[in-house]
DNA sequence: AACCTGACGGTCTTCTCGCC
DNA sequence: GGCGAGAAGACCGTCAGGTT
């Protein structure tokens, strides 16, 4: 029998300050996201939606949904929680997430239906606290949390219808190895800026890695080389406009990061067999 | 007008081997 | 573990022509 389980890849707690600079950060990866506005007010554009919530609020992101959370206040704290879920489907499909996060801006966490949900978000994060006296198990914590998290919103959403210090990338990917290390922080940086221009020598300058070193050792951690690793991402997020708004294909080979029209309609077609209009018609039937 | 396809060629990526 | 050189092959922008 196939094992299931879900895993944490990245749990963080980041501020965005006028004062500092920086107000803005998304991108795409394959894993979903839990991400949670603790302070302040930010706006979410996440695949053709734009939202703008203050806190306490908290959207839920399918795995290859592009997204970018900016600073709307003077200042705003949020957490995101990336998860692994290893065949494990509890986490909500798209349909969920848009009904989900489309309620956020009307500021839910005051509703007695959902005040359980984000309690729960809360104590995922006073799991980290350095006074949390369970910081021993404290990821073990997070994760029947995160789990409790995922079954509320599924039964609201079905009732509707119907000191830890925060764990280094290290803590989070096994492989504790200083070029691993690099590795992963350059996926980072390829999910935030994969809708910008990237070639290998910059991918290899930002891990600090000679450039064929740099490759050998993303194919040997990834199974994928950088570029194939790249193209997965843009033609992932294409797929996600291609099927959720009705943008042009020039439009979508810009968003995504593509250079040329051609190019992109070609690697669409070795991925997916059908030219990218071809497979939106086959979706929309 | 928007999109698709094939061909072409310069550029870039990846692999291999060897070295420290 | 990390780096470098060189060769092979893949990438990717561009053009031309065709289709919807």
């Amino acid at each position: 029998m196939r094992r299931i389980s879900m895993h944490l890849r990245k749990i963080d707690f980041l501020d965005f300050s006028k004062e500092q600079g920086k107000e803005s950060g998304g991108g795409i990866h394959p894993y979903p996201e839990i991400l949670f506005i603790l302070e302040g007010t930010a706006r979410l554009q996440w695949i053709d939606r734009d939202y703008t919530a203050t806190s306490p609020s908290l959207f839920l992101l399918p795995p290859n949904t592009p997204h970018m959370l900016s600073n709307k206040s003077d200042y705003c704290r949020f957490g995101f929680i990336e998860l692994d879920m290893e065949g494990s489907s509890s986490f909500p499909n798209l349909e969920q997430a848009y009904l989900w996060n489309g309620m956020q801006p009307a500021n839910p966490a005051q509703w007695p239906a959902t005040v359980l949900i984000y309690e729960t978000a809360l104590q995922i994060r006073d799991n980290l606290s350095p006074n949390n006296p369970y910081r021993s198990i404290a990821k073990d914590l997070i994760m029947l949390d995160i789990r409790k998290l995922l079954l509320l919103v599924s039964c609201f959403l079905q009732t509707r219808k119907a000191g830890l210090v925060t764990p280094s990338p290290a803590a989070v990917f096994p492989d504790k190895t200083r070029t691993s290390e690099r590795i992963h922080t350059v996926i980072r940086y390829m999910e935030s800026n994969y809708q910008h221009p990237l070639t290998v020598n910059v991918l290899a300058s930002e891990a600090y890695l000679d450039v064929s070193y740099f490759i050998r050792s993303f194919h040997k951690i990834v199974g994928k080389t950088p570029l194939q690793y790249l193209h997965d991402l843009r033609l992932n997020a294409a797929i996600c406009f291609l099927s959720t708004t009705t943008m042009s294909i020039q439009d979508i080979t810009n968003e995504v990061g593509f250079q040329s029209i051609h190019y992109f309609s070609r690697l669409f077609k070795q991925k997916y067999g059908v030219s990218p209009s071809l497979w939106r018609t086959r979706q929309i039937c």
